[in-house]
DNA sequence: AATATACATCGATGTTTCCCGATATATCGA
DNA sequence: TCGATATATCGGGAAACATCGATGTATATT
C-alpha cells in the first residue's frame, strides 16, 4: 500500500466524488435540512443499514459532515454550510443545461 | 437497450461525478481561465490525446463544457459560469476543513 | 492525390466503487 | 448478565470507471 501525497487537485476530486453517488448525495441533502441520527437515515432512505453507514463513514473520511457520539446514537451533520450552497448551484446548472447528463454514458453501451 | 428514468438525485450524481475525477477537473479548473482548443489541454496535462478525448467528451455530454468545431479545431468552455463557482465554493471547503483538522484539540493518535 | 494535423472512437485491461448479507462492537434496559 | 438496539466493519461479487495504444474520420496543406 503507497501512500502517495495527494495533489490539491486530487483532493478538491476526492471531495466532490462525496457528492457524486446518489446515495451519499440523498444522504447530504437530507442533512441540510436538519442533523439525524444514523438509523433515521436508514429508515428514510430505505436501503440496508450497511450501505447507509458505510457512506456515512465514507462522507465523514471527506469531511463532509462530522458525527458526534451520544450513547448508542450517532449524530450526523453537514460539516459546513458550503455544502449547502455547493449543492444548491449544481441544481442551478441542472436547470439552466439540458438535462441530459444522463447520457453522459462514455462507457455504458445501449 | 432499457432506458431507466434517472431521477432527479442521480442526476445531480451524475453531474457531480464530472468534477469527481482529477483530470476532469483539471480540464474544468483550466477551461475556467480561458476557453481552449483540444491540443492545448493535452499539451497542458501532459496526458495522452485520447485520454484527454474521452474525457472532453464526458464533460461534453454531461453538458459542463460546450465545444465548437472550425475546421480542425474544437474550442472548448465551460458551459456556465456556475462551474467556475462551484469549485471555488470546493476550494474554500477543503480550506476550512483544513483548518478544522488544524483546530482540532484531540489529541492525534500516530 | 498524398500527406499531415486535429480530434474522436474502439478495444483491452486493470482499478475503483457500490451493494448487501453476515458479523463484530458498543451501549442501553431489564 | 442477558437480550435488544445502534452502528461499524468485513468479504466478495458485480458493475462502473480510467487509462491508453491503435485506429477511424474529417479537414487542411502541398
Amino acid at each position: 500500500m503507497q501512500t502517495v501525497q495527494p495533489t490539491q487537485i486530487e483532493l478538491l476530486a476526492k471531495l466532490f466524488r462525496g457528492f457524486g453517488d446518489k446515495t451519499r448525495l440523498a444522504i447530504l441533502k437530507s442533512l441540510a435540512e436538519s442533523p439525524k441520527i444514523a438509523s433515521q437515515i436508514v429508515e428514510e432512505l430505505g436501503l440496508p443499514q450497511s450501505t447507509v453507514s458505510t457512506h456515512l463513514g465514507c462522507l465523514r473520511d471527506c469531511n463532509l459532515v462530522v458525527a458526534s457520539k451520544s450513547g448508542r446514537r450517532v449524530t450526523y451533520s453537514l460539516s459546513n454550510g458550503l455544502i449547502k450552497e455547493i449543492i444548491g448551484l449544481a441544481e442551478n446548472v441542472l436547470k439552466t443545461t439540458y438535462q441530459n447528463i444522463w447520457s453522459c454514458v462514455n462507457y455504458n453501451e445501449e
